[in-house]
RNA sequence: GCUGGAGUGGCGGAACUGGCAGACGCACGGGACUCAAAAUCCCGCAUCCUUCACUGGGUAUGAGGGUUCGACCCCCUCCUCCAGCACCA
């Protein structure tokens, strides 16, 4: 036959025809093959998918399809995080209701989908913006509220005045708004829900040790971070005030304790200091918080009084200091400038002493004049009254007993991770589920009046209060307890609460009377890959890991931990920035398909790096792929029913296709390296295409086949067109993947590398196995070497087996 | 500042366990086919020296040192870049 030229359009369409309507790829229920759960990031419904989001899917897809060849039973679903502001952005922009605007969206992306062949099972699709879904969240805020896990208090919040919203620790980013870069933060004081994430802390961080090894170290460490578990003491120095408890790791330098300073918001200021000092305080406040990114410099005043330090009974001036965090610790400090930095710095400053009372444990204790640093390590402890001698570790341990003997401090723990907000004051987001009464309070709505329905038609208009105040049809209500008016809440709830728990929805999605039936979520979970961008190591895997130990807690579910293997896949750049729209940078996935096709896109993605770095996008870059996928094509047309050649390439030739075969298998089992995988399918095509006259006709059917096998993974669309071509039916990736072929991958012989001191000076085949005195025989018996060796003295000879003779000379 | 990670041709990257540095692709140069172009195919492509040529040799994995018969890989010092955290007591 002729060769055909690669038509990507005719071939892609052709594909998408027939596999539109048929559910190719559902997970099976009741299955007894073995389960895998494979799983990408579900994405916001901008409207577009963009490069980035195909590379992030050709991995999951490539892997699901690899696991159903290898006959597992895969589940790989997706679905759409569909609340969040750019709805209501958009509906302040053009007028559309941001549910109409979310689901066109939708629609467009998943065609965007389905043109890629993406294999997904579209029956269990999740949309977090629709009541089948949200009333889960109220439902799980119920429970969590049952639990005490969901409560309210007066907060000083994170506001971003162009959200016009509250936003989460995590979501400040340098001080301002991850979503506004340079919008800073403001501090304000609201009612608001949280959740007691910091009640699972220490779990949170115990049970990473079961990831280690499955989830990226990188992972792991930035959450290690930002759970920040730090051991040390509270100790109450007493004062005129009352005890003022302080919060230190190092307990053990209390005798170099000159003063304790507070932070500006805390209590002891509003109610102890001058009226002049308290406006100094406030002063500080709100320039902390109108302070954007860089150096905050340190700022401090002397409160007037004093506090007496428990140990040494001396009395220490009481400071304001502007580094001081209330919302760390108790919000005070000692300072301790002869073994702290900070410390060192603010006391410095204003002439507060420095008394060192740690030394080295060879050396000897500073001189306080002459410092120009703390000594921030630990040593011997000095000039400490009874604990004078003792190494820092036994002194804190000391000290601390004996402050919890006598009551005046205790052992403490304080953990980085503050409890997670979760009101927004906005429309587009699930309503939480309570109302205020004016007897009862706040009452939870009863579960039998979920979901808690978000009204459809709804003035937005982008002012400082959720929309919802503005409906009376949604805010007046009547309580549940008493029957009285009383009014709903009119905050929703962060986006993070619906990404938190998705992908156990996925298992049971149609499910109207729970959020999943357990049973299957002992089948599937853990989720055995997770894929997703790094920017979520923190945010998402860290409440998804929280919401999974609260649902064991309420005692739905088995599992501890959702995720058993994270992958982290790197960004793809264009012209030296990260893909976003507001770059105007974006790639757009569609017009990629249409240009080079579906195939080439997904290829190259994997091609142009290994998965976990980030990758340059460049047109040059898939017009190569788009070449090789076309020698592919050609390559199988005309030898589909050629005649064959004489097969005197047919051993060299079937080695290197089991070659290529062992490594793609086992790069897909390790390390997930696609890149060379794909090149070893180039290598492999460019010794077919040279040796083509030469195969048998035979081998060049198993050549069409293994490679029609090897590309499934990567490149559905074209794989599928060979398989018919082939004369087989059904899709591809339903078949087996192929073992490779031990016995033919095996080289003839061993090629051993002759050196003479370190120098590659030939090389030599040898049977397999061939002993390290033969080689040595071999190497010096060689011309080159032994040219070389003529005339100078051998020190020594280095041979190892299968691989090289090393000829040492002098 | 702290904590991670990374530095290899013009570019993206390979070299998996200390054993042939530069696979594969892009870009580039030359050639074939063509009236011409596109497409396709063939050849070359780290660098310097040597040779008419075949060839042969030296130098190269951010810089400098070390360990080793042998180092992109291990150790020490330094430089640069990227990411995360950033007064967390």
């Amino acid at each position: 036959m002729p060769e055909k030229p690669y038509d990507h359009r005719e071939i892609e369409a052709r594909w998408h025809a027939e596999w539109q309507d048929q559910p190719l790829y559902q997970a099976e229920e009741d299955s007894r093959k073995p389960k895998y759960y494979v799983l990408e990031m579900l994405p916001y419904p901008s409207g577009e998918l963009h490069i980035g989001h195909i590379r992030n899917y050709s991995i999951g897809d490539a892997l699901a399809r690899y696991q159903w060849m290898r006959g597992y039973n895969v589940l790989h679903p997706m679905g759409w995080d569909a609340f969040g502001l750019p709805a209501e952005n958009a509906a302040l922009k053009n007028g559309r209701p941001p549910r109409e605007w979310t689901l066109e969206n939708i629609e467009k992306m998943k065609r965007t989908h389905r043109r890629f062949a993406f294999s997904y099972d579209w029956n269990r699709e999740v949309t977090t913006c629709e009541p089948e879904y949200y009333r889960w969240n109220q439902w799980f805020f119920l429970k969590m509220l049952e639990k005490g896990i969901a409560y309210r208090k007066k907060a000083l919040v994170n506001w971003c005045p162009q959200c016009a919203t509250v936003l989460a620790n995590e979501q400040v980013v340098n001080g301002c708004c991850w979503r506004h870069e340079t919008t800073p933060v403001e501090q304000r004081a609201l009612e608001q829900w949280f959740l007691r994430i910091t009640a699972y802390a220490d779990q949170l961080l115990d049970d990473m040790r079961q990831l280690e090894g499955n989830w990226p170290d990188r992972v792991l460490t930035m959450q290690r971070n930002w759970i920040g578990r730090s051991e040390g003491a509270e100790v109450d120095f007493t004062s005129a005030a009352g005890p003022l408890r302080v919060f230190t790791t190092r307990i053990d330098t209390i005798y170099g304790a000159t003063c304790v300073i507070v932070a500006p918001e805390h209590p002891l200021v509003a109610t102890h200091a001058a009226p002049e000092l308290q406006a100094q305080a406030k002063a500080m406040v709100d320039a902390r918080s109108s302070q954007g990114p860089g150096d905050v410099v340190k700022e401090g005043f002397f409160l007037g009084l004093h506090a007496t330090n428990p140990f040494s009974g001396e009395p220490l001036p009481i400071w304001v200091g502007n580094f001081v965090l209330m919302g760390y610790g108790t919000g005070a400090i000692m300072a301790v400038p002869g073994h702290d930095q900070r410390d060192f710095e603010f006391c410095t400053q204003y002439g507060i002493p420095v008394v060192p009372v740690i030394r080295p444990v060879d050396g000897a204790l500073a001189d306080a004049d002459n410092m120009t640093e703390a000594f921030g390590d630990d040593g011997i402890v000095e000039n400490s009254g009874p604990y004078s001698g003792l190494p820092s570790a036994e002194a804190r341990a000391r000290m601390t007993a004996r402050a919890e003997q006598e009551g005046f401090g205790k052992a403490a723990i304080t953990f980085r991770l503050k409890d997670w907000g979760i009101s927004r004051q906005r429309y587009w987001g699930t309503p939480i589920p309570v109302v205020h009464c004016p007897v009862d309070g706040v009452v939870p709505v009863p579960e039998s009046q979920l979901p808690v329905l978000l009204p459809a038609e709804i003035q937005i208009t982008g002012s400082g209060r959720s929309p919802l105040e503005n409906d009376p049809a949604f805010v007046e209500t009547t309580c549940p307890r008493c029957g009285g008016p009383a009014r709903r809440e009119t905050d929703t709830m962060d986006t993070f609460v619906d990404s938190s728990w998705y992908f156990y929805r996925y298992c049971d999605a149609r499910n109207s009377a729970a959020p999943y039936d357990p049973a299957k979520i002992d089948y599937w979970f853990p989720i055995d890959q997770y894929i997703g961008g790094v920017e979520h190591a923190i945010l998402h895997l860290i409440y998804s890991r929280f919401w999974t130990k609260v649902m064991r807690d309420i005692g739905l579910i088995r599992n501890a931990e959702p995720v058993r293997k994270m992958f982290t896949q790197g960004m793809v750049i264009n012209n030296g920035a990260k893909m976003s729209k507001s770059k105007g940078n974006v790639v757009n996935a569609d017009d990629v398909a249409e240009k080079h096709g579906a195939d080439a896109a997904r290829l190259f993605a994997l091609f142009a790096a290994p998965p976990e770095k980030e990758v340059d996008w460049t047109d040059a870059g898939i017009e190569g792929i788009y070449r090789f996928l076309g020698r592919v094509y050609r390559y199988a047309t005309r030898n589909i029913d050629g005649a064959g050649g004489d097969g005197s390439a047919d051993e060299a030739v079937l080695r290197k296709l089991h070659q290529t075969l062992r490594k793609i298998t086992e790069d897909f089992d390790s390390r997930w390296h696609f890149n060379t995988s794909i090149a070893a399918v180039m290598e492999l095509l460019n010794e077919l295409i040279a040796e083509e006259s030469r195969l048998s006709k035979a081998a060049m059917t198993q050549v069409l086949e293994l490679l029609t096998f090897m590309l499934a993974p990567f490149a559905p669309y074209l794989s599928q067109e060979l398989w018919d071509m082939l004369g087989h039916t059904g899709p591809v990736f339903k078949q087996s993947w192929p073992a490779y072929d031990a016995a033919l991958a095996q080289e003839a012989g061993a090629e051993i590398v002759l050196q003479v001191n370190g120098k590659v000076r030939g090389r030599t085949v040898v049977p397999f196995g061939t002993e390290a005195e033969q080689l040595k025989t071999l190497a010096l018996a060689h011309e080159k070497v032994s040219s070389l060796v003529a005339g100078k003295t051998v020190v020594k000879i280095i041979a190892v087996v299968d691989k090289l003779v090393n000829v040492v000379v002098k």
